[in-house]
DNA sequence: AGGCTTACCTAGAGGTCCTAGGCAAATTAT
DNA sequence: ATAATTTGCCTAGGACCTCTAGGTAAGCCT
């Protein structure tokens, strides 16, 4: 009998790849055992479960994204940057909802210092140096720029703009001016 | 043999109930049969399947939500009103965790048109009349509003704010605050 | 009291999660 | 090259969840 010779991290690719297509809540690991052509139990020796499995892939997306965000802010400073991380963050958010949706689990402390999560708040940090911003002041700012930018993503996805025909790209743009604005003169 | 007496409201109030004590994820039939002492089969004369279920309870949530919010802001205006909505809104995603995740569910369009999603649109929009704003910067604006408060409402509860020290209600201060400043000031 | 509606039941099929224990393929030691 | 060990995948099976079909009895209406 031939080998499909799994192991944890192909595992996580697949289920990255499952999630955007079929979305994250229904990654399971029935669905990636058939994806394989094995049976459920044969994915046990390489994931202890279905959660261990989720988690697994939610690291596999913040790095992604850490990385994509990471090339956007190269060589950038200022609005420049900011609207660089805002856009990609958006854009892979779009283009990859299953992992996207995955980045937002709730991670076990441990898990989520090990993961890129620190490089999120390092890079959004990195923008504000293009502004005059200065503890506790650029944690306020940090968090809220973090907040924005996932609300903004996590609305758009959830159809909350539908409602209105004012183009969501417009409000998008509009949004990175206010921040940008905001930044600069920060109450 | 004497009845339960259910009903679809009667199941949707459980959910409420149950979301919020194990989570909305783990809101199931099966439990909520329980809960009742009733087989699972049996509530099916009330709800269509498992996803009715959770609409049925997104639903109730953003109702509940809605009711808290127009009460904060009744009687207020300007960035008392500001603090007010955004206040109300994060105190019921931290009373009623389970509830809020319900609200985050994706609706088709005719259910949400029903719901109580247009009302909170509306009353954000009241918010902005306290501040010089127009058509299109009245929607742009109302989508950044949003689009902050479920960011750092639902980062929060993700314990994304975790892994620093500075305190997440005096960022919270200071974000409302921003925001004040920046629709005072709308680029 | 008889008839109708409906609340709840039993039975059962199909799916997911996960454990225990087994065999055979791949790897390492001799 | 063969033996010993590790490990990848298997079968079997239990527990829980979803949902359908069809039946019985409780409560309402005449």
């Amino acid at each position: 009998m031939a080998r499909a010779g799994l192991t944890a991290d192909r595992l996580t690719q697949a289920a990255a790849e499952l999630a955007d297509e079929v979305g994250f809540e229904n990654v399971t690991v029935s669905a990636l055992a058939r994806h394989f052509g094995v049976k459920d139990a044969s994915l046990y020796s390489h994931i202890r479960n279905a959660h261990d499995l989720r988690v697994r892939l939610a690291v596999l997306a913040l790095a992604e994204l850490a990385d994509r965000v990471s090339d956007a802010l190269a060589g950038r400073s200022g609005k420049d940057a900011l609207v660089a991380f805002a856009t990609a963050y958006r854009t892979y958010a779009r283009e990859h909802p299953g992992r996207y949706a995955a980045t937002q689990m709730a991670l076990d402390p441990d898990t989520a210092a090990t993961s890129a999560a620190g490089k999120h708040a390092e890079m959004t940090r990195a923008i504000l140096r293009g502004y005059d911003l200065w503890e506790p002041d650029q944690t306020d700012a940090v968090r809220l720029l973090h907040s924005t930018f996932h609300g903004f993503v996590s609305l758009e996805r959830a159809g909350a703009f539908h409602s209105h025909p004012r183009g969501v790209e417009a409000s998008w743009t509009r949004a990175l001016d206010a921040l940008d604005s905001l930044l600069r003169s920060w109450p």
